[in-house]
RNA sequence: GGAUGGGUUCCCGAGUGGCCAAAGGGGGCAGACUGUAAAUCUGUUAGCAACGCUUUCGAAGGUUCGAAUCCUUCCCCAUCCA
C-alpha cells in the first residue's frame, strides 16, 4: 500500500516542501496538525478550494489532524499574491456572510465531529491586535528587502501595491505562529501561490520560538495553456449548486481539453492510481471516455451520486440522441404568453440561454437556435403555449446549451 | 508636496471636433470541420417596440449646430524627485 506522501506525489499534487524527509515522515505517520487557510472572498467555495478540501480529506484519512482556517481577519486585508489588480475591499458584513456560507459547504467534505478537525477564524486574534505591539513583536522579524524580492509581489511591483496588502504576508505568518502556539499546528498547506506567505510563518516561528514548522504547497491546477482551471468567461466554477448547477459543473469537466484530462483525473479524483495509469494510455477519441469519467467522478464528489447521474443522463440524451431525461428546465408563466403564444426570442431570454433580445436575434440569424432539433430560421417565430404544455419542448442555443421548457 | 505621462467598450489598445457604438488584437458567442477536444476557416460581439431611437470613452459642469476628442473643477493611477 502506497503511503500518503508518495500518493500525493504520484498524483502530481505536490509543488514545494520545506524539508522533504521530515515532511514525509510527519505525514506518513500521522504526526501533522496542519492548516489550510480560506479567504472569504466570495459566498461560495470554488474548484481551487475543492482541491484543498480533498487534500485535507486525504491527510485526515492518513491520521493527520486538519484545521480549516477561515480568513475573517485576513479577508479584511486581501492577498495580493499573484494578482495584477487591487482587491476590492470587502465589508465586514460581506465577509461574515461568506464565512457562514463556507462553513456549511466545508462540513459536507470534512468530518468536524469529535474534534477530528477544527475550524477556526483568524478574526479572533487579528482584529484585536494592537498596532504598535504587533510591529514590535512581529514586524521586527521581517525584512522589507526580502519581502520585496518575493515572487508573489512581482506582478504588483509594476502596477502598484498598497501598504494594506503588503501587510498580508505578516498577517498570514502571524496566523501560523498563533496556530502553532494555541493548537500545536506544525504544518501549513496551500496553493503554490501561497509559498512566500507560508514561509513567512515558518520563519516567524523559528525566530520567535526557535522551533521548526513545515509547509507544503499544492500544484496549481493549470490547463495546458498555463491558465488557472476552474474559471469560465462568466467567472469561477462554483461548488454551490445555486451558482453553478450540477449540469453545468458536469459539462465544465466534460469539456476540458484532451491534454488536461488525465492531469485532472490524477489530481482531483480519488480513483486508484493503477486505474489512472491505465487510462493514461488512451488517446484520440477514446479520451472522451476519460472526460466522462472525470466529469462523473467530480460531480459525484461535489453534488452527490444522484445529481451526477442526472447530469450524465442529460448529457447523454442531448449529445448521444438517447432518451430524453433530466434536462435543466426553464419555467414559463402565463403572463409570458400573448394570445397563447410566445416569441422564440422571448423564450430564449426567459430561459436564460441569452442575455438580451439582440443576442437572441443574432443567435437565430446565425443558425444557432433549435427547437426540438429543428433549426429556427425566422426571427419572429412563435411557440404555442399548448404545444409546450402538452409535449416536451427543448430549446437549444448553440451546440451545448439546452433548456426544457415548462409551463406553470 | 513638485514634475511628467495616463484613465476608452469584457481585457489590451488605437482614436485628439462631425465619416464614432468607436480601428486592431485577445477573449466570448454562433456556423463549418470534428470526438460535446485541439487546430483551422467564416460570421458576430452596448441596449431597445430596430432603415430609427437611447445609454457608453474616470466624474461633474461648460464651449459648440455637433464632443471620446476643446475648456474648467474634481477623483484616481504610474514613473521620477522630495
Amino acid at each position: 500500500m502506497m503511503q500518503i506522501y508518495e500518493e500525493l506525489k504520484a498524483r502530481g499534487l505536490l509543488a514545494q516542501v520545506t524539508d522533504e524527509d521530515q515532511v514525509r515522515d510527519m505525514l506518513n505517520n500521522g504526526k501533522a496538525t496542519f492548516y489550510i487557510g480560506f479567504d472569504p472572498t466570495a459566498d461560495s467555495l470554488h474548484v481551487g478550494h475543492f482541491m484543498a478540501l480533498c487534500l485535507m480529506k486525504r491527510l485526515q484519512m492518513a491520521g493527520n489532524k486538519p484545521i480549516a482556517l477561515l480568513g475573517g481577519g485576513t479577508g479584511m486585508i486581501g492577498d495580493p499574491s499573484g494578482r495584477q489588480d487591487l482587491r476590492k475591499v470587502l465589508t465586514k458584513e460581506t465577509i461574515q456572510h461568506n464565512i457562514d456560507c463556507f462553513k456549511v459547504q466545508m462540513s459536507r467534505f470534512i468530518d468536524f465531529s469529535d474534534g477530528k478537525a477544527l475550524m477556526v477564524n483568524n478574526a479572533d486574534w487579528l482584529l484585536d491586535l494592537n498596532y504598535v505591539d504587533f510591529l514590535r513583536e512581529v514586524g521586527a522579524h521581517f525584512s522589507v528587502n526580502r519581502m520585496l524580492a518575493a515572487e508573489c509581489y512581482k506582478q504588483r511591483m509594476e502596477k502598484g501595491l498598497t501598504f494594506l496588502e503588503f501587510n498580508y504576508m505578516l498577517m498570514q505568518g502571524y496566523d501560523f505562529y498563533r496556530l502553532f502556539l494555541d493548537y500545536g499546528c506544525n504544518f501549513q498547506f496551500g496553493g503554490d501561490d501561497q509559498w512566500s506567505n507560508m514561509l513567512a510563518g515558518t520563519e516567524l516561528i523559528r525566530r520567535k520560538l526557535g522551533k521548526d514548522a513545515h509547509a507544503m504547497t499544492i500544484t496549481l491546477l493549470l490547463n495546458s495553456e498555463g491558465k488557472k482551471m476552474g474559471k469560465t468567461a462568466n467567472g469561477a466554477v462554483w461548488l454551490d449548486p445555486k451558482k453553478t448547477s450540477p449540469y453545468e459543473f458536469y459539462q465544465y469537466w466534460r469539456n476540458v481539453a484532451d491534454s488536461d484530462v488525465l492531469k485532472c483525473i490524477r489530481m482531483l479524483t480519488f480513483l486508484p492510481l493503477e486505474q489512472i495509469d491505465e487510462m493514461d494510455k488512451w488517446e484520440g477519441s477514446q479520451l472522451n471516455k476519460a472526460k466522462e469519467i472525470l466529469a462523473y467522478e467530480l460531480t459525484t464528489l461535489v453534488h452527490g451520486e444522484e445529481e451526477a447521474k442526472k447530469a450524465q443522463d442529460a448529457a447523454k440524451a442531448l449529445f448521444g440522441g438517447g432518451a430524453k431525461a433530466d434536462l435543466p428546465t426553464a419555467v414559463l408563466h402565463d403572463e409570458d404568453f400573448t394570445d397563447g403564444e410566445i416569441g422564440v426570442i422571448q423564450a430564449l431570454v426567459k430561459a436564460g440561454l441569452v442575455t438580451s433580445n439582440g443576442e437572441a436575434r443574432r443567435a437565430i440569424t446565425q443558425g444557432g437556435v433549435k427547437v426540438n432539433g429543428e433549426k429556427v430560421v425566422d426571427v419572429f417565430a412563435m411557440l404555442k403555449k399548448d404545444d409546450i404544455a402538452s409535449a416536451e419542448t427543448v430549446l437549444q442555443r448553440g451546440k451545448k446549451n439546452f433548456k426544457k421548457l415548462v409551463v406553470e
